[in-house]
DNA sequence: ATTAGTTGTTAGACTAGACTAACTTTATCA
DNA sequence: TGATAAAGTTAGTCTAGTCTAACAACTAAT
């Protein structure tokens, strides 16, 4: 279980998935298509995955994602979305670029950054306020690589607030 | 010029710029050890760079950065630094992990990410106050997926007070 | 200065993943 | 229903990057 999948070959799996949203099976076309390759590479490749019970594909037929197949393909998935969410919403990168980026990155993040970069992004989009605004602060920082004085105050201040609250309690 | 090179081969040229200490030569060796692969490996790798003018070998003697070769393998370590920073210093993630990520990473990062990371490193630990209250937040948060009720009230709050103040001024 | 040991190189094999060209199967439609 | 187009496969080539085995050159120490 859980062996080592090339970049390649979690690209053919990750692309059934999203062809198919979710269980249809799909054609070779569309993932030569999708994937920039000659159809001759998706064939091979499939012949590959369906060796490893990752795939089921016959002859001139489409393909489909077996159980297994799925669960690694859902797990691709998620860590190029972790990473899409983070370059755009936090890094307020292009979302043509951060999909690139997610997509190349994707294979590489190991599960404990996964996980901890989409905790980070959800961190960042919780309620009450929805985007906070030092991440605003950010993005303009980004533009203009000087902190405003109301948000040097504010800090000094907020670190002043806490002080004196925790004096009062504890 | 820049011409894209293999993730190969620029850890062939970065493993020569951190053994190498900025200038020195390095041995075939060390960058065998360095790297995980045997010699051979090095030697033809450092026979196509110098074939592209990156590094400067002669047989049994030492290899050095040529200044193009240099330039690439600094850009490598940028991207590495930055996506290393932003592990451990933000997302909090173990420093053997971070580095071993950054390692893969490095290769596939574009540059408009590479820098805006690094511009949220550097956001994030600016004076006045080092690392702010809201990432020690979400460091707890990692580890207890519940905000705190302090955290809440005070985000209100400071919303409330920025409407004042802009009322006040505007 | 010889020789043992270390360091490097060469030659050649292997793998993964892509491609082209040629062939086969399936689909379409007059 | 049979001709043609589209989709898929097979066979074989290529490239990058690794490896092993065998050979060559340096380095030191007696």
């Amino acid at each position: 279980m859980e062996t080592k999948h090339s970049a390649s070959m979690e690209d053919y799996l990750e692309s059934i998935l999203m062809l198919g949203k979710g269980k249809k099976a799909v054609r070779v076309s569309q993932m030569s298509q999708a994937l920039g390759v000659k159809m001759p590479s998706v064939t091979s490749a499939l012949a590959k995955l369906s060796q490893q019970g990752l795939v089921e594909h016959e002859r001139y037929g489409r393909a489909r994602l077996t159980p297994e197949g799925e669960k690694i393909a859902r797990d691709v998935f998620h860590r190029h979305e972790a990473l899409r969410h983070f370059l755009t919403e936090i890094l307020n990168i292009d979302p043509a670029i951060a999909v690139d980026d997610a997509c190349k990155m994707e294979h590489t993040i190991s599960p404990d950054t996964q996980q901890k970069l989409a905790k980070f992004v959800e961190f960042v989009n919780q309620p009450p306020q929805g985007q906070p605004k030092w991440l605003k602060i950010f993005h303009h920082y980004l533009k203009q690589p000087q902190l405003p004085q109301e948000y040097v105050t504010r800090c000094l201040k907020e670190d002043w607030n806490l002080k004196q609250r925790k004096g009062l309690r504890e």
